[in-house]
DNA sequence: GGGTGAATGTAACAGCATTACAGAGGGGGT
DNA sequence: ACCCCCTCTGTAATGCTGTTACATTCACCC
């Protein structure tokens, strides 16, 4: 019998993969389900199974495929604080595009891979700022932390759009004098300005250790 | 028939919300099984449903059990500074103790209430230091990120245990000179040193920013 | 006693991951 | 030409999941 899938006769692992990536990216690791990974590139539910044996060794072909995506970022600006800055800017904005596949990705705790060629460049300026060694190793986690942190926090939040919690805001009014604390913590938060201050403080830090 | 369970006639949602985060908090939300907690509490599959309504709404009430169970805590030290620092790590402690059911709470988006008691401690410890308003608001939600972002970042590393990624170092040793770096990447990270290395440089940031 | 509502159990449905098994198709050996 | 083996795909089954329609028990009130 001819197979359902006209074109392009040989159904190969990557097929799988890239459908399975494309399905996370819209709908979370929750929609992932094989039946629909079959149903997406035309074949029967056994023949996922034959290319990628597994639900979860699938899931790992797609953070590999993730990890690999990433690529490689350029550092701009004078100061290596500055490069630094657009690193950690530019790795967020590519993480957040796929936010779910970042979560697919950390579930395997091979978020230190995805990281791996950010990290080169920021220890070429983090050299440049005077810290080497475990001094160093404890700055890049440190960055790390905070653009996978940001990435994460942000990803569930989405799932479930702008829920606001009605019992925050009344909590708050309890309290003594500061309205306008109140009122700015009733509000949506601004992600961006959250990630840039954390950012900074880290930078800063860095800063001024260089000068002891 | 007499009940299968037979001490304390009357099954209460009580019992199946406690036993829900029970088998949530060794096993993680995946281990949450209707059937599970029927079992767990003695009873049918339906009693829960007729109790509790859904799957959802029981995630919602661990929830809102885990959210009560935070309690108040205390700031202790000298120094504004000092006591924002305890409460941090406080919140730190209690949450990692029960990693899972943070996760829970966290995807129904209602972090900020479980926060809220802290940030009214530690609204006034930044009142102490001059910061009001939003300045505040954003100051508390940045601890806020950090404290949570560790915490959930913890938790799916303790789900897989400490697979290390070979090709990490390996990559790694393609670099330039610095080998104690290398080396301290290729460990596995002090958690405990990274939360303070980023929770003192947002103290810093606080402390620098008063002085202005 | 009769009714009424709360609480529970039985049995079923659809959807999920996974697998045992049977084929189709092609290439190589004889 | 024939056969066999390897790769790949489909059929059908198993056991798990959430959820629900329905019947049944139990306690209380009139």
């Amino acid at each position: 019998m001819k197979p359902a899938r006209e074109e392009a006769g040989a159904l190969t692992a990557h097929d799988i993969v890239t459908a399975a990536a494309a399905i996370i990216d819209e709908g979370g690791p929750h929609a992932l389900t094989m039946r629909r990974v079959a149903d997406a590139v035309g074949v029967a539910v056994t023949g996922i199974y034959w290319h990628v044996g597994n639900r979860e060794e699938l899931l790992a072909a797609v953070g590999e495929h993730m990890i690999a995506r990433i690529g490689t970022l350029k550092a701009v600006g004078e100061t290596p604080v500055e490069r630094i800055a657009s690193l950690a800017h530019q790795l967020r904005d590519n993480l957040l595009a796929h936010a779910h596949l970042v979560g697919v990705v950390h579930q395997q705790a091979k978020t230190g891979s995805m990281f791996q060629p950010v990290h080169a460049a920021m220890a070429t300026e983090l050299a440049a700022l005077g810290h080497t060694g475990t001094n160093a190793a404890l700055a890049l986690r440190s960055l790390q932390v905070h653009v996978v942190g940001s990435v994460l926090l942000e990803r569930s939040i989405e799932r479930f759009g702008p829920r606001r919690d009605s019992r925050a805001f009344d909590a708050w009014l309890g309290d003594r004098s500061d309205r306008v604390l109140v009122e700015a913590m009733s509000r949506e938060p601004d992600r961006d300005e959250l990630f840039e201050y954390g950012l900074q403080s880290l930078l800063a830090t860095l800063a001024a250790s260089t000068e002891i």
